[in-house]
DNA sequence: AAGTGGTCTAGACCACAAC
DNA sequence: TTGTGGTCTAGACCACTTA
């Protein structure tokens, strides 16, 4: 007597899919069957055709285009840029990453003072509530690169310098300016990943199931004193990072 | 005349809930309203409130627990590990993970001769279809850590050396036996974030929502050959990594 | 027994894209 | 115009948890 097969039916067809779209019988870029045509295979409405298709959706496998039909992804191969990361001195004093990518701001940066919130503060070492200048920008660079770059520096730093008055520079010019005031730098990222918010992943550009990689970027200084913090999100796709150990 | 609302009501719905999350009025570890609560707060029916818990739960705002609730998650608060990446080496030539984790193997793990798919031949330098010997296993820790653990190094590297006949070991013994076979070693990780597959969600125990993160650490000699190749496959939430820079 | 989420039907109408 | 995915209704019945 063959096992009996209590998986209900939206996920027979997620896993019909999947298989598909793994052993290349669906091939990336490929349109799967439409809605209509695999309730009919399936022998089931179109409702729970879209409960599996939205399983795959969620899991990246899979992206709908209105009007057009529902496409695989290929989110298994390995990604079209690799990104160092790193952080080299140049002789004059002047601080460039690893990756060399040049970054340009698509839209206008938004300055302001913040509030420490708990899980910052105890990143920079600051009371929780410390002000905090703050620097939000959404970064793009060719080829269709983006990056979300918020740059935090507490006040406590910053006093008795001349960026009391005036702001201080965004990164990397902020590691030089740093320097300038007597700090031996050094650098440590603390990474995870994370589903985007709805605001994140259109900014992103991300279409379903695609997760963003979340790194907070510490400066300390010769005693370990938190400096400025610094927090990137970044597509998870079409993007790896490399580090050295 | 106030902006007409265009927002289809399952979209509504998961924004009042997902502002709600954020905002401390469902707190993490709380149910939400039911579902059929929820239906009539919204004049709609079921299945349009379940069209918007789908979509918290696929970004990991939510977790429902059959027959008790669907409860808030909190998945923007700093992990509760941290894991420094890096290799230390002993004076008597042993090789130590920095976060000083002691894994078990939760299953008897599976070691198997493979053929190098595309995109590790290219990272190990070796032919697609290369022999591989490969180790797969799944480790757990205390406090309820869980990785999947996969193992590569060719046999080319292998051959006239004693690991010919007799299975090399799995690292970090792996790297001490490297060292002695007279390499100078350094490791490369490149790593993003991925949505699991199912059986690697079952595997790390990953509620919805909860992308993995994929690291690949290459074994390279001092001629930057590339000897050996690690997977890693962490889950998302709980955990986070540190690499100083 | 009552309350919760899980699965599924059988439609309807709409918005968008391609022909 | 046709085919595609997007939204929504109004139910039904089931499986699981708690009391």
């Amino acid at each position: 007597m063959p096992a009996e097969n209590t998986q209900p039916k939206y996920r027979q067809i997620a896993d019909y899919l999947r298989r598909g779209i793994l052993d290349g019988t669906f091939p990336a870029g490929q349109p799967l069957p439409s809605e209509e045509a695999l309730a009919k295979q399936f022998g089931v409405t179109r409702p729970t055709v879209r409960q599996g298709l939205t399983e795959l959706r969620a899991s990246g496998l899979v992206e709908a285009i209105m009007g057009r039909g529902t496409f695989a992804r290929s989110p298994h191969s390995r990604p079209n840029v690799t990104r160092p990361r790193g952080i080299r001195r140049g002789k004059n004093g002047s601080f460039t990453e690893a990756d060399g990518i040049k970054w340009t701001e698509a839209e206008e940066p938004i300055a302001v003072r913040t509030d420490a919130p708990l899980a910052l503060a105890d990143l920079l070492r600051v009371p929780p509530g410390e002000p905090l200048y703050t620097y939000d920008a959404l970064q793009t660079a060719e080829p269709g690169l983006r990056q979300l770059h918020r740059t935090y520096v507490p006040f406590s730093i910053l006093v008795s310098t001349k960026y009391e008055e005036e702001a201080p520079p965004q990164a990397p010019q902020l590691y030089a300016a740093l320097a300038d005031l007597g700090h031996e730098l050094h650098f440590t990222e603390y990474l995870r990943p994370r589903m985007p918010l709805p605001d994140q992943a259109q900014a992103l550009r991300l279409p379903d199931g695609v997760p963003i990689l979340l790194i907070l970027r510490v400066t300390l200084n010769e005693h370990d004193k938190p400096l400025a913090l610094e927090e990137f999100q970044l597509p998870g796709d079409d993007l790896e990072l490399a580090y050295s150990l």
